[in-house]
DNA sequence: TGCAGTGTTGCTTC
DNA sequence: CGAAGCAACACTGC
């Protein structure tokens, strides 16, 4: 397998939170260690960042989109964007002399915690781990208060109840351009990812460059039956794990074998056994079966 | 060996 | 105003 990536999509963020949730809700930050302070956005240093975290209890786990958001108590909140290759994970490390080593065996000593960079250390003695390759995941502390302006930008959210019809094809509406690329537009809904939004407009049959203004009402059902019913699978399935995905205590998502289209370039489609087809679309490449799939 | 490809977001440019 | 392009960064595959 090429490329071996963590691409976490809303599916893989629902996991990690419902993993957190289980293991650190309750407890307190005791401790802070960073060796690439500008992960840390807010605020500036980590010397303050530090003095605002340590001795707060994590109260509140829950996500929006594909951030993470650790509600601390007064009053303050932790939001975690993973980007392309944030992993959290849950163990014990040795720190010392500006760096760290696993205490312990198993899938901690996977290459992912060769690029762990941040680590909080809680008052049970374990650790909350970030390890990122590339270097571009986010941590912010907020006021609670000030959370809902930060994420207002969001839109949909698929997975909840109120995630229907009339509103989804109405922010669709609202935007032109092809249609992989708007179910990918965060204002539009939250959470789908270049992964997702493939295997959604397989399971809808929609060919990833119609325009949305091009799009029947019965086009436009299809799509969001295949959101609801893919992104449902997904998190059932625990996330992908075509890259080196793991859960927080580095067990493998299921969603790989259920994947139709993404990465599958050349391969028979599971439908009609046509090729699978790899297009560009702003930059980045879109899987589909050109017959199940067209414009 | 060097360079295109990998994906998310936000900023700059036109 | 919107879109397109690019940077942030590191590694893999050809």
């Amino acid at each position: 397998m090429r490329n071996k990536r963590f691409m976490p999509e809303l599916p893989e963020v629902e996991t990690t939170v419902r993993d957190l949730r289980k293991i650190i809700l309750g407890r307190k930050i005791e401790d802070v260690w960073s060796d690439f302070k500008k992960m840390i956005k807010r605020p500036k240093t980590l010397g303050q960042f530090k003095k605002e975290i340590i001795g707060r209890k994590i109260q509140k786990i829950w996500r929006r989109g594909k951030n993470i958001i650790f509600e601390l108590s007064q009053g303050k909140a932790l939001l975690l964007h993973q980007k392309l290759t944030g992993h959290l994970l849950y163990g014990t490390w040795d720190i010392k002399h500006g760096t760290w080593k696993p205490k312990e065996k198993g899938p901690l000593e996977e290459k992912i915690n060769t690029y762990i960079h941040l680590l909080f250390v809680l008052d049970n003695g374990k650790m909350l781990a970030l390890s990122d390759l590339r270097k571009f995941a986010k941590v912010e502390l907020w006021d609670k208060k000030e959370l809902g302006e930060e994420l207002k930008d969001l839109g949909l959210e698929p997975l909840e109840k109120s995630f229907i019809f009339q509103k989804f094809k109405g922010c669709l509406k609202e935007k032109r351009g092809k249609v992989k690329q708007v179910l990918m537009d965060q204002t539009v809904i939250a959470g789908i990812g270049n992964i997702y939004s493939d295997e959604i407009l397989f399971e809808a049959k929609i060919h990833p460059f119609k325009e949305i203004e091009k799009l029947s009402d019965k086009e436009f059902k299809r799509i969001y039956q295949a959101t609801r019913k893919i992104l449902s699978k997904a998190v059932e399935a625990k996330g992908e794990s075509i890259s080196d995905y793991r859960t927080l205590s580095g067990e493998k998502g299921g969603f790989d074998p259920l994947r139709k289209v993404y990465r599958r370039e050349g391969e028979k489609c599971s439908r009609c056994d046509t090729n699978i087809k790899r297009i560009k679309l702003a930059g980045r490449s879109a899987y589909f079966c050109p017959k199940c799939q067209q414009l």
